[in-house]
DNA sequence: TTAACTGTTCTATAATAAATATAACAAATA
DNA sequence: TATTTGTTATATTTATTATAGAACAGTTAA
């Protein structure tokens, strides 16, 4: 698996899974139909309780980027994504808004910051790549 | 005062309030030397506590962006603001990293994404121009 | 059928972070 | 002198996070 914690972090472990899992789709290391393993299984291999593996597999099932079968298990969402929401582009201006303030106190250019996106932009894209 | 809070918001009172006052320097509404209200009255008038005040004030001066004398109060640091570090680099990465990846699976082209933070830029940098 | 495994739900507990509440101190000012 | 400043200390309450163990209902494999 390509999935590790970092438990310096401060955002919390389930969130960091449900994270890297989006990662995962985005570099298309997961793709729709993919099975992922079961909340006990990835539980033992990571190292974590069940319930916060179960706590992330229910914020991915809720936006869609799932699907949970009673007792077929777990699959990457094999009919599309979600789309741009208008919940996400909340979530994501009030995630965003004050990074880019503090980018401007400390001296970046529009072209510094557009720069910085388009980096981390094909990082993820081309994430399956290496290796 | 331009300081309100969203008690919605999973981010703390302190990490808010911190937030608000770069966005304030950042759209140049505070600008090098001007005095912040003491922690007692800004407390008062936001209706939290003083120690929430504190902590905020306290992130704000161990990064840079105001200066704390004794018993003259607080300003927005006169000698200009931090660079660009690696801690802030970092942690721009870490934040934004999961937001471009969903960004990518909702179907956001690197255009999009671009759009997107150009827009916040602009909206940041133009708050005071408003009311 | 039996046994093992699936997601789900429930109750409980421990650890940590966030916010509040008082109180006190030392330095500066009005 | 009296007030205000930032700072520090202790204590309590609340919410979140993570863990633990157990049970249930449906599915699959032996």
């Amino acid at each position: 698996m390509f999935i590790s914690f970092d438990f310096q972090s401060d955002a919390p472990i389930y969130v960091q899974l449900r994270n890297k899992i989006i990662e995962g789709i985005a570099s298309k290391q997961l793709n729709p139909g993919d099975p992922l393993p079961s909340v006990r299984n990835l539980a033992k291999d990571l190292g974590v309780n069940m319930h916060t593996i179960n706590k992330a597999y229910q914020l991915l099932k809720t936006d869609g980027f799932i699907q949970i079968h009673r007792q077929r298990g777990v699959v990457i969402n094999p009919d599309g994504f979600p789309e741009v929401t208008t919940d996400f582009l909340e979530k994501v201006e009030e995630e965003l808004r004050p990074l880019i303030a503090e980018a401007i106190c400390r001296g970046m250019s529009q072209e510094d910051i557009r720069r910085l996106c388009d980096n981390l932009y094909h990082q993820v894209k081309e994430e399956g790549a290496e290796e």
